[in-house]
DNA sequence: ATGTTAAATTGTAATGATTACAACTTAGAA
DNA sequence: TTCTAAGTTGTAATCATTACAATTTAACAT
């Protein structure tokens, strides 16, 4: 069950909690890019002595180690996603959702020239997502 | 003095009220890419009525016709910039100094054809900037 | 120029996310 | 098993932002 959390936690000589191992299983499982408060809500049932400030160490710990990274693609609070590698987010203005894009910045080579040291590389774009645009269409009939 | 930020008010039929001339003016002035209190304590002593709660409203209308725009690079608090046009910024963790980027994303090709319709288009970089990279090789002395 | 009014400004209070902190618990090493 | 540094928890504090109601004012019509 926890098997892949446990290695991930061990690889990076982070001390394994349950804690730890339900936080990183619930942002693999929900790939959403969820909120600190949604982490907690998610996993409170099962684990009733959770506490918020848990999360947010927690994500902190992971995301220093480079387990995680955290967006601040929103402004009003930071969202967690378990993918680590370099990609693009598309936030819908409408529905809220986050979605991944997976295309590379070709300008980290003029970066690299520029004499700043890029140690994180975030693109956000944002707008109406694919289905809410369906939606509008069915809407005005044009 | 402000005929310049008049007339940018007047070509978008939002209102002149010398709040708004002080701040796009200090937006003009400033780009640094400040915050809402930094605005305001910049502008507060040559205008002591001014209420913070006036920024905010301020940079939103102004955000609202694309006559500046927000900045979500920091996580923590939002930044405005004078310019309004697209472009890239580079985030200093160790000073703290937001630095334009000239350069366009190359992937909003993409984008169009992916269905998502794009309205804002957001690269951030982060890292250690030229000067503090410059400072910590004085000390390494490497 | 004056009056009118919807919109803008202001100060204060409320909200919401995040952090600080101190007491308690535990993972992992010896 | 014992020990202890590190992790967890609950609560309180902080900080940015928003809500709101009273006051003021920009822009338009007279
Ligand atoms: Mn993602
Ligand atoms: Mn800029
Ligand atoms: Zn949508
Ligand atoms: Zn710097």
């Amino acid at each position: 069950m926890f098997e892949k959390y446990v290695k991930l936690l061990k690889e990076n000589s982070i001390k394994i909690t349950p804690q730890r191992l339900e936080i990183l299983k619930y942002l693999d499982e929900n790939r959403t890019h969820p909120t600190a408060d949604q982490i907690y809500t998610g996993l409170k049932e099962k684990n009733p002595s959770l506490s918020k400030t848990t999360v947010y160490n927690s994500v902190e710990t992971l995301e220093e180690h480079g387990l995680i990274q955290s967006l601040t693609i929103s402004g009003s609070e930071s969202r967690y996603d378990f993918r680590n590698d370099m990609h693009h987010h598309f936030l819908c203005k409408k529905c809220g959702t986050i979605i991944d894009i997976d295309i590379k910045c070709p300008n980290i080579g003029k970066m690299l020239e520029s004499g700043h040291k890029v140690e994180e590389v975030h693109g956000y774009f944002k707008g109406i997502c694919k289905d809410c645009m369906k939606k509008e269409t069915k809407q005005n009939g044009s």
